[in-house]
DNA sequence: CCGGAATGGATTTTT
DNA sequence: TCCATTCCGG
């Protein structure tokens, strides 16, 4: 399909957002509204009709998996050479990848390390436990509070001014020690990699050139996400030129808790007065009357640009909403409905859905699921990366590329068993601060022989000679080999099983650090495919990091093809769709959730509320209990604010507690004289 | 070092 | 209530 018939598929709107290309562009995109068909159609666009190198684009994500599909959507449109050298990345992996181009500038040394979030909570922990009783929830708070300041680009030297109370002012000691601790390891975390590219570019006119030079045109997906520092990083970039593209949907913004900062969209405005703003109205996802309910009930939040979606999909089915006794009676509801429906329905099990606000309201669902026989597919769980042998092996990793990562040292030292107690480790601790030496390094010096007995140095030699030998075998043959070599050499595989509870256990754990490793391998051979000068050290480098960053799903989303309903929370179903949808669980303290009553952020719960109803194709089912287990008691539920939001009109109710009920009035009076009861008592 | 009792906390989690 | 983490004893 050449782009003037792809254009011709489009509707008015989006063929204005892909043909505006003289300035910047914000593209307002309703749920539904075909943006991530802009995006590839304009990258197209750019390339064949305006003859931009796809090499000189950028186009930017949130996660991998939207990454890799836009990917996929591009590669369709654009054929033979002509995608070479396009980027299409999450913002993490272009902070990566300029990191990596800048680091000399930035004074790393050559295979530094990313610390993922546990890797990084380790340190911390390592560096509070210096002061005082290390407390977990102390520990996230720091964490957080760290993560918060390079989200909003507080560098460590200034944290101690933006401290508001006692608690932030030890943060912010931290921060700073961290900071130097990470450096020292020659490592970085997560949000380093959008921090440290925005502060060179900020202060290094040249690095800020080479860079403008490089990347003509961005285009961002899910701007409504982006926070303080990833924002900076697409204005440094783009701010010159104009040349950016970004879509977002100021109602979809259900990230604020984790840093987004929604009101992006509005700076965009003041920052460019020549903005262009296209609304995205026409939905193709929905019926009219789910849209005018996602409309309505939205309309209750306020808004910078007003926007409300129609369709043309005929005015469907009225929206259901199902009350039930308590919550076991709406588990059991929504499984034996489904099954019901699929027939009546000629459904499959992936045309359903069902949603809720919490993980653990999940739990009576899959007992019921599991009753009726249905197969069901269910988000989150303990990720592949959190498991031990992963981490471990992710260890020797990290330590085989970058010996000054004190914290992968640690882990693996002694692990399999070498004899290396703590002990032997905090002397080799003291002496390596003490010359300000990696823990790696300091094995192989003379003088450790003063401070150990010489048992400990020559076990300590022993493993340095070890991890030595394989980084040799690394430079000479091929990298994967001698990484499976070592593996099978120190013989891991023994170590888990001398340590599972079973057999079995022992085996899938081996299982998964091949498959660690095979995905390794694989991402070396995908990246060496499409880019023409990378070194071999350099491939497992960079193979390395996009496995911290997460970025291997394949094996998983090539099981997401198997017919089984979804359970998924409302924030894990941003982006999906299905024929038939079940939000469960409208009542107050539950959506809206009761510490998001508290803080008075009920507008992203609305939101949140809406993603769920805009992520429905033709039915949309509410389901609430009057009554349900909280903390051990049977509470009374109040229904949700928001079914009160929704359009009357369009909503059919089943069970409610209108006269035919005096059950449960009667339940909340005596409540209410139980309650004054224990007032005056 | 492992297992059982005690304790305390209880949203959401793109990278 | 139910769970995950912690702490202590064998």
């Amino acid at each position: 399909m050449s782009i003037q018939q792809r254009l011709a598929t489009l509707n008015p709107r989006q063929q204005e957002a892909v043909r505006f290309i003289d300035g910047p562009c914000l593209v307002l995109a309703g749920a539904g509204s075909g943006k991530t068909s802009v995006i590839t159609s304009k990258i197209a666009y750019l390339v064949q009709e305006c003859g931009m190198s796809a090499r000189r684009i950028a186009a930017v994500t949130f996660t991998n998996k939207a990454a890799r599909e836009m990917k996929e959507r591009v590669g369709q449109l654009l054929k033979g050479r002509e995608g070479h050298g396009l980027t299409v990345s999450t913002f993490h992996t272009l902070g990566l990848n300029i990191i990596r181009g800048e680091l000399k500038t930035l004074g790393y040394k050559p295979g530094f390390s990313l610390f993922d979030p546990e890797d990084a909570k380790a340190l911390l922990r390592d560096l509070m436990q210096k002061d005082a009783q290390v407390d977990a929830d102390q520990i996230n708070r720091v964490q957080g509070q760290i993560s918060t300041w390079k989200n909003d680009l507080v560098l460590p030297g200034q944290a101690l001014s933006h401290a508001a109370d006692e608690d932030e002012q030890y943060a912010a000691r931290l921060y700073e020690a961290y900071g130097r601790h990470l450096k020292a390891y020659n490592a970085v975390d997560f949000d380093d990699l959008i921090m440290l590219p925005v502060v060179l570019l900020s202060n290094d006119p040249e690095a800020l050139a080479r860079w403008r030079r490089k990347i003509h045109y961005m285009l961002v997906d899910e701007y409504q996400d982006t926070n303080i520092s990833q924002y900076q990083l697409v204005r440094l970039l783009m701010a010159e030129r104009g040349t950016f593209t970004v879509v977002g949907d100021d109602d979809q913004s259900i990230y604020a808790w984790r840093g987004a900062r929604p009101e992006n969209l509005v700076t965009l405005g003041e920052d460019f007065p020549r903005l262009r703003v296209i609304k995205l109205e026409q939905n193709y996802r929905s019926t009219q009357l789910i849209l005018r309910a996602a409309n309505t009930l939205i309309a209750n939040n306020p808004h910078v640009y007003d926007k409300a979606l129609w369709s043309d999909k005929g005015v469907g089915a009225p929206i259901r909403i199902v009350v039930n006794r308590h919550e076991e009676a709406e588990a059991e509801r929504v499984a034996s409905e489904i099954l019901t429906r699929r027939i009546k329905e000629r459904a499959e099990w992936r045309d359903f859905a069902v949603l809720y606000r919490g993980n653990f309201q999940a739990r009576l669902l899959e007992l019921k699921l599991q009753h009726y026989q249905i197969p069901y597919k269910l988000s989150g769980g303990t990720s592949f990366f959190s498991r031990g042998e992963i981490k471990d092996a992710m260890a020797y990793l990290r330590l085989l590329i970058n010996p000054g990562d004190d914290n992968a040292f640690l882990r693996i030292v002694n692990v399999p068993r070498r004899e290396i107690g703590p002990g032997t480790l905090e002397k080799l601790a003291n002496y390596a601060t003490e010359r300000g030496q990696s823990l790696f390094a300091a094995c192989h010096e003379m003088g450790l022989e003063q401070v150990l007995p010489a048992r400990a140095v020559e076990r300590l030699g022993r493993f340095t000679h070890f991890i030595d030998g394989v980084r040799k075998r690394m430079d000479q043959n091929e990298a994967i080999s001698a990484i499976r070599e070592m593996l099978r050499d120190m013989d891991y595989e023994a170590w888990l099983y001398q340590n599972a509870s079973a057999p079995t256990v022992a085996e899938r754990r081996m299982a998964n650090v091949w498959i660690l490793i095979d995905q390794l391998e694989k991402s070396m051979q995908r990246e060496a495919g499409d880019d023409e000068a990378s070194e071999e050290t350099d491939d497992v480098e960079s193979a390395i990091s996009r496995l911290v960053l997460r970025d291997i799903l394949e094996q998983q989303a090539e099981e997401d093809d198997s017919d089984r309903i979804q359970l998924l929370t409302l924030h894990a179903a941003k982006g999906l769709e299905f024929p038939h949808v079940y939000v469960m669980g409208l009542e107050e303290e539950l959506l809206p959730h009761r510490n998001a009553i508290e803080l008075d952020t009920v507008e992203e719960e609305r939101r949140l509320a809406y993603v769920g109803i805009t992520r429905a194709r033709q039915t949309l089912t509410l389901t609430l209990a009057r009554q349900r287990k909280t903390y051990g008691e049977l509470m009374d539920c109040t229904p949700s604010r928001f079914l009160d939001e929704l359009p009357a009109d369009d909503l059919e109710w089943e069970g409610r507690a209108d006269k035919e009920d005096p059950d449960k009035k009667q339940a909340r009076g005596k409540d209410a004289i139980a309650g004054l009861r224990s007032l005056l008592g």
